[in-house]
RNA sequence: GGAUGGGUGGCCGAGUGGUUUAAGGCAGCGGUCUUGAAAACCGCCGUGCGUGUAAGCGUACCGUGAGUUCGAAUCUCACCUCAUCCGCCA
């Protein structure tokens, strides 16, 4: 969400940045509102005023036994000229609420500009795609040769999009999701958490998913939504408090199942479990003092990728384009690992520093350490990382001639010491 | 699912129609005292919006939304939510 008094202090720069977002400028629009709106407000006020001074009046008079009768007579009219001031003031209030939540946040000056994510930028790389000697397998078909990923019984189950993994495959999935929130709650400070996989439509406002992406979302009969990410309850964890600056940082953790309609995305990735309704990600949540966040925001990043290190995978990481970052953020590191069977890069992870922007849709405050002052906290999420998508890179990268998959040492030990996963 | 009782500032908590300008306490900030700290004492101390160069002034907010009234934290209705008990249940 942004700040009416940051358009208000400097229009150009809120439509330069509407453009590099590919919308047209309205901050005439939206200031033409908002002094309607401040007129409407202050007359109200004024009328406001005298009915209070009106009422202590009366008050006043009855006690003493004096007719007040004049003094209401006022008080009743004026009662009247204020529902319409008050209705317009809360209209136009209305009116500029919706345009704003509408509106993506403000790039970071770094962000280069293009239409999608062919303009995204390669800022690092670690290890390279290496010859593995024979024809690399998709993870898909190693999956099913292993007779270990099920998609016709996921499809009798619950139809497209879903995946039923068995035994070691199985284990491997459990052991990538119990390695990485180990690393980030005993390495990197996370605290482990919790949260409900349902959320209500407040929630889901404050991190910025409604109201626009509603299609995104899987809706309950009961008009809840089931999380697309554990980013939006850990990030309001501390939606509408007013946290002490010492609390600052604050780093959360989760590993949660992820629910995504994929609204919009028939036919990409439709083979193998690339792109599911359901996979499960550990989430990196900070919460930071506004100075932080570019710091924390590479800190983060970090985080993913020693993760993807630790697991031998090739990788780069990405800066998305003007096109390519998410309405929420401001600026948005992928990290891309390499497939060989796919003979690709693919996003793992997704790291984005939305600076105040979901602070302010959620009001989520800290008061500075002097007690002074009250702002905005900044907000950070990233994935530490997809385990769905580990899962296929630990395939694809660790594949054998055999068909059997070599278990990085890393993950060994939660795997009951396993050190290959072959066809029974 | 049924019954009952709650929701007041960062936290606790008083307040059942009109000097409430929301008491009091805790926490926090500043100061006095002290070699320093603690204690004690003194002062400050909710959030948003409007207005103003500023000091300030005004206004709204007591779970949310409507309503009654000249006037609502207080009365009415709906909803949300929490607690406890009963039922069901992993």
């Amino acid at each position: 969400m942004h700040d009416i008094r940051a358009i208000r202090a400097d229009a150009a720069a809120f439509d330069a940045a509407l453009v590099r977002r590919g919308l047209p400028s309205i901050s005439a629009d939206i200031l033409t509102r908002d002094g309607e709106r401040r007129t409407a407000q202050t007359a109200l006020q004024e009328k406001q005023a005298r009915r209070n001074a009106l009422a202590k009046e009366i008050g006043q008079g009855k006690r003493k036994g004096e007719d007040t009768a004049s003094l209401e007579a006022e008080a009743t009219a004026l009662r009247g000229e204020m529902e319409g001031l008050e209705k317009r003031a809360a209209d136009l209030d209305a009116a500029i609420k919706a345009i704003l939540e509408a509106l993506p946040n403000t790039l970071d000056p770094e962000v280069p500009d293009g239409p999608d994510e062919t303009a995204n930028v390669e800022l690092s790389r670690q290890g390279e795609p290496r010859d593995l000697g024979f024809e690399p397998k998709q993870h898909f078909e190693l999956g099913e040769a292993l007779g270990m990923m099920d998609f016709a019984t996921a499809s009798k189950l619950a139809g497209a999009r879903f995946t039923v993994l068995r035994g070691p495959l199985a284990r491997l999935e459990r052991a990538l999701g119990q390695f990485m929130l180990d690393l980030h709650t005993e390495r990197h400070g996370y605290a482990e958490t919790i949260v409900p996989s349902l959320i209500n439509a407040a929630t889901a406002y404050g991190t910025g998913n409604l109201p626009k992406f509603e299609e995104d979302l899987f809706k309950t009969t009961d008009g809840r939504y089931l999380i697309p990410t554990a980013e939006i309850p850990l990030t309001n964890t501390v939606a509408g408090d007013i946290l002490n600056e010492k609390q600052l940082p604050i780093r959360l953790t989760a590993l949660t199942d992820c629910y995504r309609s994929e609204a919009g995305s028939a036919g990409r990735d439709t083979r193998g479990m690339l792109r599911q309704h359901q996979f499960r990600k550990v989430e990196l949540v900070s919460i930071v003092h506004p100075d932080q966040s570019v710091d924390e925001h590479e800190r983060m990043t970090r985080c993913a990728e020693t993760v993807l290190g630790m697991l031998g995978l090739p990788f780069r990481r990405m800066l998305l384009s003007s096109g390519d970052t998410g309405f929420s953020a401001a600026r948005t590191h992928d990290l891309e690992v390499w497939l060989p069977g796919q003979q690709m890069w693919r996003e793992i992870s997704s790291c984005s520093n939305t600076r105040d922007f979901q602070a302010r849709r959620m009001n989520a405050r800290f008061r500075s350490a002097d007690g002074k002052t009250v702002a905005h906290v900044h907000t950070l999420n990233g994935s530490g990382v997809a385990v769905g998508r580990a899962l296929i890179a630990v395939m694809e990268n660790h594949q054998q001639a055999d068909g059997s998959i070599l278990i990085p040492d890393v993950l060994r030990p939660y795997m009951g010491g396993l050190e290959r996963i072959a066809a029974a």
